[in-house]
RNA sequence: GGGCGCGUAGCUCAGCGGGAGAGCACUCGGCUUACACCCGAGCGGUCGCAGGUUCGAUCCCUGCCGCGCCCA
């Protein structure tokens, strides 16, 4: 085991060079084995299965966002003290796999066909082993703390055996059946597609309207897919239709075909939309096959697996659908019958999700999963709360699909995959074949060609990759597994069908407990990344650039629940930023003498600033916790961002300048600073692992954050402190209020500035006389102090007089300026509360404290018009 | 056509009944002994439009306009 030790503090370098240290810091959490799970650990079980991605993808944002969020709820329970899991692996995605290899095959000129099924399969194997499978490589680069031991894929021995189970007990429980159905076609990949694997988009088409039959029998039907006509077998009218009630029962020709067909009265047609009439195409059209099938028309298939027209009885046989579709209506055009053409008619018409093809409804022999049972035991576990979908907004969609769920699809007449356990014997036996079980054999007996959906494997992840069907000591520890994070983009996808094959499988226990939907990544201007738009970023190339924590906390910083978010390089490099940040502050504290192991300070000794920051400490470890255990990623992140930025290095490591240089503060300041990193370092780790890692080794000495202690609310025992926290406050007021003026006046940060503080002891500041000069750059007045301009700050206990010698006349057009700024908000401020408070019926019906509230502000705007109006009064005229 | 969601600073987004916020961008000034991947100060918004409820509406209700997604 090559082992590289974590840096000491002494040899933390000036730079944070993330490049430099990921690849040997993850392969060190990855040799100790910390991302590996322990059922016999007797920790509480806390486990995640990825949502598969295909052996052919490459990391993409998608997954970059799915694992950021997946690594950030284990690592936290990893450090919670649970034997935490993430349980890596691949689909072997059936289509885009095979797609890849036969591609590579024809650039020799070759199909499938030329080498067998076995030969071929063989084939794809070995494109797995070579260049298959690159996104786990890539997961690496992310920081992903997987568990490699446990690596699964669908189309392993264990799990195919799964698959076969499943299969054997869907068939026997009458779950599965087969039948001529009209499904999604492809005439390109030449196989069946679920509803799913057709994406549905705009495209630019016709919209034809022919006249069928003559005179007094004529009828007129409208269609976008003309060639399909030669496949006509009716045409439908609604029966309350008085145009066409002569016309029900009889029947009309044709046209180019010259058959005789019938015109049938069916409920299901809209009598407003079109002419009322649809032609109907059995074979070929999902509405049409039922009209068919209720008026027992016959169903002739005209087009065959390519699409090409077949069995028509006419000229056209031979055809391309698109050819025929040109050839078909010219031909109608010829003989008069076309009376009404819109084109472009743009509307919505199915692609493969592979390949881009326009699908094609044709009626054909498959296999389907009976799903209404199914669904119902899945929408029931999120109905009575076994599983909980969050954001909750999107459970209505979860409902409205379970709840309308079409049988599924699962043959496909492809080569890669499962390849669908039953048997046909001679004399018409279907036999469905468990793993364990001998297949029939002899004279007669063959097996289906067909490979199931890669989606029915994909279903069975939260358990096959456990061991299920076995009753092993993973699958008892691990499921049901906690959480599922995908994108709410595939809900159906993964979450349905996991849910619907785990309640079955497992005896009503459904696969997880939480389902946390996130939104789509899109660019800085909120639009969808696209290849073809070409606004797409490679999540690798952000990591070259800016370190894989910077791309993980820009991830987090943006997953607000269920919503999309944007992305850019410069959001990455803010949060690149930020790691740089926290490097820099780190080493400074570190450098200081840091020391987390240094009991805090009494709480009689420690300063306003020490207890102000241990408190919102405290508080921030509490927001980020119950953040996290509520999914909400970004308003977790952005909480440590502000935390760390705003507070803790704008303004404690300030403070404590002062305080590491005065004897009496230094050794407390220490402990504060060691105490406040350790903490904060270890908050952050799950969402920035590898420059918290190198930190927070480099100020413990401890063996890894990977399974250092989540902190808790011991880790924080300080109370927020009220009264400190105010005077912190103030003072940030009083500096930023000098700040200003001497913006204001030109005078840089170099430049001297005498000035006497006058009224700090008044309001109870007096203590912080030194921290105030330091962070205004302000000077002890000397013997010849000449004040030449006041800055009056109104505080909570009264005002603080800051006088200062600017060695010369003030600007005082910048000075009125700068006061008439003032007075205008004090103004406006005191108008809007005299607004208020004039109107009996607000002092009567609001509530006490808004009314107080109100009266408290009129004082104080009352106060500094006062006051701001008397130094401008005083100011000489310019 | 049905359903859902969104319109808040130039951009991307939080906030969701009582004082308009963040990051980035922009302006001005600074290489201040952790950090120029930085520091300090600042500019910037009739919170889509029109009604209603309320003492009070960016926030609740209705309608309209615009945009997006899912399903037909």
């Amino acid at each position: 085991m090559t082992d590289t030790l974590p840096p000491r503090t002494a040899d933390l370098p000036a730079k944070w060079n993330p490049g430099e240290v990921e690849g040997g810091m993850y392969q060190r959490w990855v040799d100790r084995g910390y991302f590996e799970g322990d059922p016999a650990s007797g920790k509480p079980p806390f486990s995640i299965v990825i949502p598969p991605p295909n052996v052919t993808g490459s990391l993409h944002l998608g997954h970059a966002m799915d694992h950021t969020l997946i690594d950030i709820l284990t690592r936290r329970r990893r450090m919670q003290g649970y034997d935490a899991l993430w349980l890596p692996g691949m689909d072997h995605a059936g289509i885009a796999t095979q797609n890849v290899v036969e591609k590579q095959l024809a650039t020799d000129g070759k199909t499938r066909h030329d080498f067998g099924r076995d030969q071929f399969v063989d084939k794809v194997w070995d494109w797995k082993a070579e260049s298959g499978g690159s996104i786990l490589g890539q997961m690496r680069r992310l920081g992903d703390g997987v568990d490699w031991s446990r690596e699964r894929f669908t189309l392993d021995e264990g799990l195919s055996r799964a698959v076969q189970t499943m299969f054997k007990r869907l068939f026997d429980d009458d779950l599965i059946y087969r039948a001529e159905r009209i499904i999604n076609w492809c005439p390109r990949c030449h196989t069946a597609l679920s509803d799913i694997e057709v994406d549905h988009h705009d495209d630019e088409g016709e919209l034809v309207s022919i006249r069928y039959g003559d005179g007094e029998d004529s009828i007129v039907v409208a269609t976008t897919r003309v060639e399909t006509m030669l496949g006509d077998t009716g045409v439908a009218v609604h029966p309350d239709d008085e145009r066409y009630q002569h016309l029900i029962g009889r029947e009309i020709e044709l046209p180019l075909v010259g058959r005789r067909i019938p015109v049938v009265a069916d409920e299901h047609v809209d009598p407003s939309f079109g002419t009322g009439a649809v032609k109907v195409t059995p074979a070929h059209d999902p509405n049409d096959f039922e009209i068919g099938q209720r008026h027992n028309l016959p169903m002739p298939s005209i087009l065959d697996d390519s699409g090409v027209v077949t069995n028509s009885g006419t000229r056209f046989d031979g055809l391309d659908r698109f050819a025929a579709r040109e050839a078909v209506r010219e031909e109608l055009r010829a003989q008069g019958r076309i009376v009404a053409e819109k084109r472009p008619y743009v509307h919505a018409v199915g692609h493969c999700s592979r390949c881009d093809t326009v699908v094609e409804p044709r009626l054909s022999l498959q296999w389907f999963v009976r799903v209404a049972p199914l669904a119902k035991a899945a929408g029931d576990a999120v109905r009575d709360g076994r599983t909980t979908i969050h954001p909750k907004e999107l459970e209505k969609r979860f409902f409205d699909w379970v709840d309308n769920m079409h049988d599924w699809t699962i043959s496909r007449q492809l080569w890669w995959g499962h390849r669908i356990p039953v048997w046909y014997g001679p004399n018409g036996e279907v036999v469905a074949v468990g793993p364990d079980e001998e297949p029939p054999s002899g004279e007669g007996w063959h097996q289906d060609e067909d490979v199931l959906d890669t989606w029915f494997s994909s279903g069975l992840w939260p358990f096959s990759t456990f061991g299920w069907p076995e009753d092993t000591a993973d699958l008892r520890q691990y499921y049901p597994t906690s959480v599922l994070v995908t994108g709410y983009d595939i809900l159906f996808f993964w979450v349905v069908r996991m849910m619907m094959f785990g309640l079955y499988a497992m005896d009503g226990r459904p696969p997880f407990e939480h389902v946390v939907l996130h939104g789509l990544i899109r660019d800085q201007f909120g639009k969808k990344m696209s290849k073809s738009k070409g606004n797409t970023i490679d999540p690798l190339a952000l990591i070259d650039e800016f370190g894989a924590d910077a791309l993980r906390f820009t991830i987090a910083r943006g997953a607000n629940p269920g919503s999309d978010m944007s992305l850019s390089t410069e959001w990455v490099a803010g949060s690149r930023n930020f790691t740089t940040k926290l490097w820099n502050a780190a080493r400074f504290a570190m450098s200081n003498g840091a020391d987390p192991t240094a009991p805090l300070p009494d709480e009689s000794r420690r300063t306003d600033a020490d207890r102000w920051i241990l408190g919102r400490l405290a508080e921030v470890r509490e927001e980020t916790d119950a953040l996290l255990e509520d999914f909400q990623f970004s308003k977790a992140t952005e909480g440590l961002y502000h935390f760390t930025w705003d507070e803790l290095c704008d303004w404690y490591l300030e403070l404590a300048k002062p305080q590491l240089a005065d004897e009496a503060t230094a050794e407390g300041t220490r402990a504060v600073l060691g105490h406040v990193f350790d903490t904060l370092l270890r908050l952050l780790h799950p969402i920035t692992p590898f420059v918290t890692e190198a930190l927070w080794t480099g100020l413990t000495g401890g063996e890894s954050a990977v399974i250092a202690p989540w902190p808790t609310a011991e880790d924080t025992g300080a109370r927020p402190d009220e009264a400190a926290a105010g005077r912190v406050e103030a003072i940030q007021k009083l500096i930023t209020e000098v700040r200003r003026f001497r913006t204001e006046q030109g005078l840089p940060d170099k430049r001297s500035v005498a000035a006497k503080l006058v009224g700090l002891d008044e309001v109870g500041l007096g203590g912080h006389r030194k921290a105030v000069a330091f962070l205004t750059r302000l000077d002890a007045p000397g013997d010849e102090f000449a004040p030449t301009a006041t800055v009056e700050v109104a505080l909570a206990g009264g005002t603080v007089h800051v006088e200062l010698d600017t060695s010369g006349a003030i600007d005082v057009a910048a000075e009125r300026a700068r006061l008439g700024r003032d007075l205008a908000a004090a103004q406006k401020e005191l108008e809007q509360a005299d607004k208020k408070l004039g109107n009996p019926k607000f002092t009567e019906k609001a509530p006490a404290n808004v009314v107080e509230g109100i009266r408290a502000r009129r004082e104080v705007a009352l106060a500094d018009i006062e006051r701001v109006t008397a130094r401008l009064a005083a100011l000489p005229a310019s």
